[in-house]
DNA sequence: TCATAATATGACACGGTGTCACTTGTCAAT
DNA sequence: ATTGACAAGTGACACCGTGTCATATTATGA
């Protein structure tokens, strides 16, 4: 978390610092990124910027969850749309996300998050989840899932049910990223793990 | 790749720079790592080093493929004991990780390969699967697998089915390795995972 | 008006990388 | 044995980045 020195700054100042982050973070991945054009850029100094943040992770985090609170948002959006059908509702927030990244800048900004930063950018992003399932929150959201349609126990499964359905969302962005798809073939390949998903990839027998 | 000066090398001085390399990667994550580290106590000049490897990343993910190319050996073996039945054997191979990360050593590298370093990582860990699907070898275990346990059209889902497997276990390491679970607790959620995939998330209905 | 705290600054110490002109080793051909 | 030519080894060096700190500047409020 920013020090509290940077929430003190004028909305003119931090707006100037978040953007000059945004296009070196753009520009390149995490690892690559210089506190120095960063600054440069923000017209402040290096010292000025020590005041504000703990270090360049800091920055990173800050920014990364700030664009992710929106999804988060969307997500509850999209369950109550489908009368709190997980998988659907998941379809269309990977589509959101997917459409996010047609934004050329938006597009790179997240390649260099998807493909050059370690578990905790992944982390970031299923704490979409996280939020939900520990705190307050969860009741809220736990409540728009229709578990009429799960095929689960108790509701310890529910919650591994979201760390699959995360994990592959994950990997789903990272594959779009990795192999240059489309939009479309994105889709379709993250509808088809959702659909094995549902059906189980074994078939049903009786010795189970 | 090692440049082939490397491969001309004496095997005794290629391990104890191997030797050197797996210590400092084992000390700190790859991105404090530092190359001055190894060549100190590999004995060799910092320019030798350069001679033998691109940069850090070439020695890096040559030491990690080396070390996966066990996995590969192991799968294979799992699935003939357990009669093609991919689950199984997958969660036998997901046993011989974890109890690899028994080892203090070896347990200390892989967590810093984990937790870490980009998603090259997470990819030379799913190419485990990558290397059957391309090439000849796919045949191979193509065969071993026994479809008739499996829930799928097309030869087109099996490889979807890979991929699911693959981010799957990927995600439970890092479970384990972010949440210090043991190695049964890890087992369990892995299970439980597995189990929840075999059958499948949603009731069956007539609708779908 | 002034004391005090908050903020801003950039030179600096430190540590890392990759390169390059140069040295040393190796070995086949004479 | 000597040569020469190519492969391998070397470490000083240029460059770049981080985080700190003594000092300067600005804001606050009594």
């Amino acid at each position: 978390m920013p020090k509290q020195t940077f929430f003190n700054l004028s909305e003119q100042k931090r707006k100037t610092l978040i953007e000059s982050a945004e296009i070196e973070f753009t520009r390149v991945p995490f690892f690559e990124a210089s506190i120095a054009n960063i600054v440069k850029t923000a017209g402040i100094s290096r010292g000025s910027f020590y005041q504000y943040f703990q270090d360049k992770d800091d920055l990173y985090f800050y920014l990364l969850e700030v664009k992710l609170k929106k999804a988060k948002i969307y997500f509850s959006g999209f369950l109550e749309k489908h009368q709190g059908d997980l998988i659907e509702a998941l379809i269309e927030l990977q589509h959101y996300f997917l459409h996010a990244l047609s934004d050329e800048e938006e597009k790179q900004f997240l390649k260099n998050a998807l493909l050059y930063t370690t578990h905790r950018v992944e982390s970031s992003f299923t704490s979409v989840w996280d939020t939900y399932l520990d705190h307050q929150e969860f009741k809220k959201v736990g409540e728009l899932i229709n578990r009429e349609y799960l095929n689960i126990a108790a509701e310890k499964e529910l919650l591994h049910v979201f760390k699959i359905v995360s994990a592959l969302a994950f990997n789903n962005l990272i594959e779009k990223t990795v192999k240059g798809l489309s939009d479309e073939e994105a889709m379709d390949s993250f509808r088809l793990s959702m659909s094995l998903l549902k059906q189980g990839i074994y078939k049903q027998t009786n010795k189970d």
